[in-house]
DNA sequence: GCTATATTTGCAACATTGTTGCATTTGAAA
DNA sequence: TTTCAAATGCAACAATGTTGCAAATATAGC
């Protein structure tokens, strides 16, 4: 999957700041803050360009925000196939900062109180990933 | 438990402050954001006074944050025992936006990459609480 | 390829929240 | 009552979220 056909796939126009977010979002298998995408060219766009385009991605389903325990913010892209699980599970590495989504391979329960219901449920495991656990 | 107790039990100074932010919180038996707590008196106290305080609470294991998927943060009391359970389950109800804990009750289990370790778990469940859900 | 149009972008500006330093005030122990 | 560490208020700044508007640009139709 390409970054220009994923573009046109959710009807969205081929621009600048769309194809370098998508770009790097590709590249990483981890999550990616915003700074953490503008990193290679940290003046290309705009603050505000990015922020606007980040949440335009997200309307449409393209890219997902995670947000973790410290506030802070991550994004990744959605599964190619429009995503019905509402248990959106990731886990963060608390020494390399790292943060990977878990699909599938969850489970969760909750006994909620009468007459509430569930639409989403959002996990974030802190922890340490293999190689920050082998070296402490 | 009054507020002057937990003050002591936590051996925290009796101020003004922490008084007025534990008096509100333990009157409340759902979470309450920054803003909410203020809410009856919002001059009251300055907003770094505000803020240091929680973060005090908060590091003395007094009260906990639950951060929201819609990057929102709200503040609930912690357990009188000190809580060992690394699962730490919320809801939050789209509509009335309230904030309730979830303590046992819920059940989560995920398959980590190997030699992942798992320190804390953070669950948000998104959906509507029963008087929201009635009037739907 | 050219034009028209809705969309995207950049800039300025402002709001909210997080954070630090420092001088003053205050709680509580002696 | 005195003393001192701790808490508070104020000023200031940083980071992030957000809106309005004019200029630039992607693409659909010719």
């Amino acid at each position: 999957m390409t970054v220009d056909e994923i573009l046109h796939q959710y009807d969205l126009k081929n621009t600048g700041c769309r194809k370098f977010i998508l770009t790097e979002l590709l590249q990483s298998n981890a999550a990616l803050s915003e700074e953490e995408i503008k990193k290679p060219f940290p003046e290309l766009f705009d603050r505000v360009t990015f922020y606007r385009t980040l949440k335009t991605l997200e309307e449409r389903g393209v890219i997902h925000r995670i947000v973790l325990h410290d506030n802070t913010v991550k994004y990744a892209l959605n599964g190619h196939h429009p995503d019905q699980n509402p248990l959106h599970a990731h886990f963060h590495c608390g020494k390399c900062d790292e943060v990977l989504c878990l699909q599938g391979k969850t489970r969760f329960d909750a006994e909620l109180p009468a007459d509430f219901v569930s639409h989403e449920v959002f996990v974030v495991i802190e922890g340490l990933c293999a190689g920050c656990n082998h070296l402490s």
